[in-house]
DNA sequence: CTGTTAGCGCTTTCAT
DNA sequence: ATGAAAGCGCTAACAG
């Protein structure tokens, strides 16, 4: 059914034309007429031509319109968050501005060997599950671009995660507050629970932890204490793990939660309102992202207001400009009512 | 500080053997002697040339060892679905095992073209977002493989959707049932309301329609109305869209609750229950997938469970085998506590 | 505007 | 066990 072996050179012959003429009606427009273009165009339709293979023109010219996406997961962490899927959005939106095309790589994949010489390069989308994926891309010859992560060395886009956090903590914090961290992904465990004395995840990557520095800043200076037993590790942003984190922390009668995704911040508010405490007076809750449905909430979730699609935007401009700079993007805190 | 031009050839003259030896190295590790291999390999390591360029050798055996997996959407329609990510690991499981690597593709893509020369083949997972990708699949000569949507022609990995949803039905309908059907992307809308006069969408790929067709069957063995206005549209399995159809849905004063997915039957018990009603006295409710939440809710959940990672698992197996026929998965009735 | 040609980096006979 | 050479399908100089 589909015809054999349709390659440039073939279909050339057929049309009695050189193989250049027909690269040249698919790739470069302007070095022959419109007309016999068209006609080109049209035979090679017939054909059932379609199209220079990418992998020799790939080869040939060194470089494949393609950029890779890392995630940080194949999709388990993004389960439930907005936030994720609008950046995906933004990102493909930008690369089909440029005629770039995107491809979505697993970060719990064990290498990137088995597409680093199909792309033009990578964004890194938060600290991939396999550590060694950020060993990789430190030395690839490739193009790399972080986003919420770090790689020392590579461009970067991204909000000022610690001063954020930290403005938003100084905001709630007084020096009588009992405050609870709910994190996102901070140690290595599978289940919600208090960090203790477990090391820290990939501390240098993460924007969680640049969030917690935040956190701490803000608590040291309002002269709070914030033990490792008062900050819970969150494996995903979704509510049923925030929830069993929430259940755990309410028994330390926290007065402040610092939430790190505003997914957990409803969660957290959803749990507290349902045992009878009220907000802001008994507990005040603050997320981050900045997701509509915190403003729709009631009460309204006060939080950094990021927007990710822009984000995505602006990670592929950096990208394609070939930046190597760190870009910060600005962010907003809102006020809501479930904070005094 | 990355040494240009790193190439088989190159390596090969400063090791001072032929190129054939240095492939054979990485490739056929029985053309050599063991030592020699090992040394050859030890100084490629130093110099930092990582292997073969994957394009060429791609170009030159004509299979790259890479298999795309075609998401419905970039990530929006898997958001708090824990079973496209079970899928997902469970392909990409399978893939390991074969040696073989995965690539996600985003559903919405415009087009196949960026990456088909790139890949092995293709596993499309549901009916992705933009359709014109099911006629390029159709009709591309690589290997293409659907699961949970259909494609004539191509092999596919399914349970039998209409029969596990006709025995479903079956089991909670009675002539006296209203029921209404909580349904997944049924028609092209954004908001979760009911199908009324609407074109179904994409009727013939979407296994939300084959699982549609059996509540319907079971209906009318029943002797129940289920008229247009009792189906509902859910655009995505999150949430927040269910709880906006199901609060739409109670006007109706519906006894049984006929959910495509597990969490938007966990969404609508939450709700009926807060509404004061009983799970299943006034209200039936059942789900589809077999999620562990609905086993652990209170009360227990009635659906049909199919094993997500194995389905990813079998896909991967039949599409390595080059299968071309139906594989039909078994699956089983749970009968909870939300069914009489 | 069109045709010729030399590779892009690799694998694979076929000799040696 | 190793080397020489012919392409895989394409693009970019360059010549016409």
């Amino acid at each position: 059914m589909t015809k054999p072996n349709l390659t440039l050179k073939t279909v050339a012959q057929q049309l009695g034309v050189s193989t250049a003429t027909i690269s040249n009606a698919f790739s470069r427009p302007d070095q022959l007429s419109a007309q016999l273009r068209d006609k080109i165009l049209r035979a090679c339709a017939e054909l059932g031509y379609q199209g220079p293979n990418k992998a020799a023109q790939s080869l040939r010219k060194g470089s494949s319109g393609i950029v890779a996406v890392v995630l940080s997961d194949s999709l388990e962490y993004m389960v439930s968050d907005p936030v994720a899927s609008q950046f995906i959005r933004g990102v493909a939106k930008g690369l089909e501005l440029h005629g770039q095309h995107m491809l979505l790589f697993s970060g719990s994949a064990p290498s990137i060997d088995a597409i680093v010489d199909f792309v033009d390069g990578f964004i890194l989308y938060g600290a991939p599950r396999n550590p060694a994926l950020i060993q990789q891309l430190a030395r690839t010859s490739k193009k790399v671009l972080t986003v919420d992560c770090d790689i020392p060395g590579r461009a970067s886009v991204n909000i000022d995660n610690e001063q954020a956090a930290y403005q938003l903590a100084s905001q709630v914090l007084t020096p009588h507050s009992k405050p609870v961290v709910l994190g996102l992904r901070l140690i290595d465990a599978e289940q919600s629970q208090p960090i203790g004395a477990q090391p820290l995840w990939e501390q240098q990557s993460s924007v969680a932890h640049r969030r917690l520095d935040g956190y701490l800043r803000a608590a040291r200076e309002r002269g709070v204490t914030l033990p490792n037993e008062q900050i819970w590790h969150i494996p995903q942003s979704n509510q049923q793990f925030a929830e069993q984190a929430v259940l755990q922390a309410l028994a330390l009668k926290p007065t402040v939660l610092l939430c790190m995704s505003d997914i957990i911040a409803l969660s957290a508010m959803r749990l507290v309102l349902q045992q009878g405490l009220k907000i802001p007076d008994d507990i005040q809750v603050v997320g981050f992202d900045g997701i509509d449905e915190g403003s729709r909430y009631h009460p309204t979730l006060t939080t950094v207001c990021q927007r990710s699609d822009e984000k995505g935007l602006q990670a592929v401009e950096a990208f394609i400009a070939g930046s190597n700079d760190a870009t910060l993007l600005p962010y907003q805190i809102i006020s809501g009512e479930s904070s005094r």
